[in-house]
DNA sequence: GATTCTATGATTGTCGGACAATCCGGCAAC
DNA sequence: GTTGCCGGATTGTCCGACAATCATAGAATC
């Protein structure tokens, strides 16, 4: 007779706690929104302190699986927000010695396609986004800070508008990555501003015009400025990114 | 005179002890390895209680920033485990609705190119890292679930090859996502093993020769071929993915 | 009756202390 | 040199406590 064995459940009490909580809102037994008991309430059910608890939730809300909405001292089940786990990657990334070689090779990958899907898939309300944003880029050139935020919000318009959370989501953390970076070419390079509203104009009139490979070339394009855009502003993209 | 005030720390306690410490390690203030000192000494340290310093502890623990050796109780600071925070990706698209579709889209856009990079700059190791995952795939086809692991096994070889590690990340929650339904297709779809057995095998060739036309083709055909796996094992790729 | 104030209770954040289990290092015994 | 044992350090967990905050219900006031 050969007998199976659960692989035994290892590990301190609040481990448990956490993946017993984190497996219901993975399985969305508990769904966003609701919200969980009280630490004691929730101590008296496991059976266990309430420091146990807590150190447990505390896990789960640096997943992201719990937040304490605005007013509520009871936790409740949240999706993790976006920027919540691209700024983990971008963590985890700026330690695994990645370069801005890196981040752009990826970019240069990714981009383009999703320009690309974009143009098939966006609505009328990406289309009115993304000219938004556009917009303000134009109106906010002055302040360097301001022109990096909304070159990434254009970034992200286009990839919204493939209404493909996975590719958002993989945009995000490379946008993170290069903020910093970005902000000293637009702070160096004079023609830089330039340029980038005109690539901005470009990719909005080819996602008009549901334009696929329009839109793709303007992306590389795009994309390819950044790489002279480091050479000019003196930047090496073999250097380590750090904070 | 104007007076710039920075801005006032919120939040409680745990998250500020977590912060600072957080940063120090991103800032590489501690190093990889370096260990912390014990829950009492940061207390006394920070000036708080060690139920607050284990509270921050957790949060970081699970940001994959600390860990805690085998065989050591004191914490040590780590970078994030690929699969950690690929773990915690894959959790956070599974709560945001994410299709088959859009995992398949993404592989579309992401793959080819990490082919063809990696036919460029593939070393001697890495083409005989990945001639060992064929291998074993060619030897464990018989369980389908050991054929789903050297299948994902393959594409972080030829990910690897890269020597970029934002797509080697990039790439790892998609495999993570895919695996069970991959695991279905290959379970139900005859011909899918030899299928996969082949796209390998030209992939192997193509990295072996730099051939990086070669190495797209067939990575864009192997992906493709996802799909029809999908078809024929009457999956529908517009199905929400769940645990 | 509607509104404002207040008391009350629930809940979190933090603290103090305690103790068993475990592990490290050193030292003695073999 | 290896083995076994002991003391100290460290974690995991518990108990209990209390201030601050917030919601709610009920009382007081207009």
């Amino acid at each position: 007779m050969s007998v199976e064995f659960d692989q035994i459940a290892f590990g301190p009490a609040y481990r448990k706690v956490a993946d017993a909580i984190g497996e219901r809102i993975l399985t969305r037994a508990l769904r966003e929104g609701e919200r969980l008991p009280a630490e004691t309430e929730l101590a008296r059910q496991f059976g266990v302190h309430r420091s146990t608890v807590r150190e447990a939730l505390r896990e789960l809300q640096s997943r992201g699986l719990l937040e304490r909405r605005a007013g509520s001292k009871l936790m409740s089940v949240s999706r993790p927000p976006r920027a919540h786990i691209a700024a983990g990657i971008s963590h985890a990334l700026l330690l695994h010695d990645v370069t801005v070689r890196d981040v752009w090779q990826a970019l240069t990958i990714l981009e383009p396609p999703i320009a690309r899907a974009a143009a098939r898939a966006r609505t009328a309300e990406d289309l009115a986004a993304l000219e938004a944003a556009t917009a303000a880029f134009g109106a906010g050139m002055a302040d360097p800070k301001e022109a990096v935020r909304h070159t990434s919000a254009v970034f992200r318009c286009i990839a919204g508008a493939t209404h493909n959370t996975v590719l958002g989501l993989a945009q995000e953390p490379l946008l993170q990555l290069l903020e910093p970076s970005l902000r000293v070419i637009i702070d160096r390079v004079q023609q830089a501003r330039s340029r980038i509203g005109t690539a901005h104009a470009h990719l909005s009139e080819a996602l008009r015009a549901g334009n696929e490979v329009q839109a793709m070339r303007w992306m590389e394009r795009h994309i390819a400025d950044f790489s002279r855009g480091y050479e000019l502003a003196g930047i090496d993209m073999a250097l380590r990114l750090s904070l």
